[in-house]
DNA sequence: AAAGTAGCCTGGAAGC
DNA sequence: TGCTTCCAGGCTACTT
């Protein structure tokens, strides 16, 4: 599942091939793959469009052109790019945009689950306006202290509050897991009885788990590749997510699967505490 | 207002 | 063995 780190080794992969190519037309075999705007409008307004640069904003690809348009993905559960020098003999599986350029090489994007979506925008002010004006801070960028205060009152459980992109965005399942077990904090403790001090840590945490996860280029766990086809190093270092049945790296006791929100949540009852 | 949940989807695992 | 059911989860939309 891409989250924050997986999605930055996409991009950064993407903004080393893509910058100055010129799309010659655009396929799409999944319509909804393209939430806005009307497909053909999709494939017309792109044919011409020259790429200038290629960055995240917590788990979305943006696309900008040099012309200003802004070409928003967000690859959900099982969005993939895949670059080619020429047109691939036969089509990949789960194929549902294909990018031909003016230079005959292709960027395919797959998509096994068809819930990944592409947006495009006239300029950075309507994507803003339109689709990121939802998200909250960086969790990279954020100061511990603005961390804190963002959570300090919040009602319900941490790792529900985690979650949330409009409060710090980026964070998915398994680096709310992995956070909450190194900061030591049981999930489903209640966000405002978390005392301050604890929270500078999972700030800290945060930050150290999702730079060394950049580093390792991402976590796969089921089906994540970069757009060079390789998985993500990120999966050998995880300590909870996942490893139900296993000992706890810290303490030796199993670690514990339970549903939190409708999700899959995994921690050590013995080393994470519970603040309520 | 905040919290819970259905729905979007497929494929692999688990259950029978 | 082969069928059916369950589960994975980011995000939106809807209900309570």
């Amino acid at each position: 599942m891409p989250e924050l780190p997986e999605v930055q080794s996409v991009v950064t992969g993407l903004n080393k091939i893509l910058p100055n190519k010129t799309i010659k037309s655009v396929e799409v075999f999944w319509q909804k793959t393209i939430a806005t705007p009307a497909v053909e409008t999709f494939q017309k307004k792109l044919t011409g469009l020259k790429i200038k640069e290629v960055a995240r904003r917590a788990k979305f690809i943006v696309m900008t052109f040099e012309s200003g348009e802004i070409l928003l993905t967000h690859l959900r559960m099982s969005g993939q790019f895949s670059w080619h020098q020429e047109l691939p003999s036969e089509n990949a599986k789960h194929l549902r945009v294909r990018f031909l350029f003016t230079d005959n090489s292709v960027l395919d994007f797959m998509d096994t689950r068809k819930f990944a979506r592409m947006y495009l925008f006239q300029n950075l002010k309507e994507a803003e306006e339109k689709a990121l004006y939802k998200l909250g801070a960086e969790p990279l960028e954020i100061k511990a202290l603005e961390f804190r205060e963002i959570f300090r009152a919040k009602k319900g459980n941490i790792k529900g509050n985690l979650l949330r992109q409009d409060l710090v965005s980026g964070v998915g399942n398994i680096y709310a897991d992995e956070s909450l077990f190194l900061a030591k904090i049981h999930p489903t403790s209640l966000t405002h009885k978390i005392p301050k001090a604890k929270f500078t840590e999972l700030h800290q945490v945060l930050q150290g788990i999702l730079r060394k996860a950049i580093k390792r280029n991402g976590t796969t766990v089921n089906t994540f590749l970069n757009i060079n086809g390789e998985a993500g190093g990120f999966r050998d270092e995880l300590q909870v997510y996942k490893q139900e049945k296993a000992a706890c790296p810290n303490c030796g006791n199993l670690i514990q699967k339970i549903r939190l929100g409708s999700r899959g949540t995994h921690f050590c009852a013995t080393c994470q505490k519970k603040y309520l």
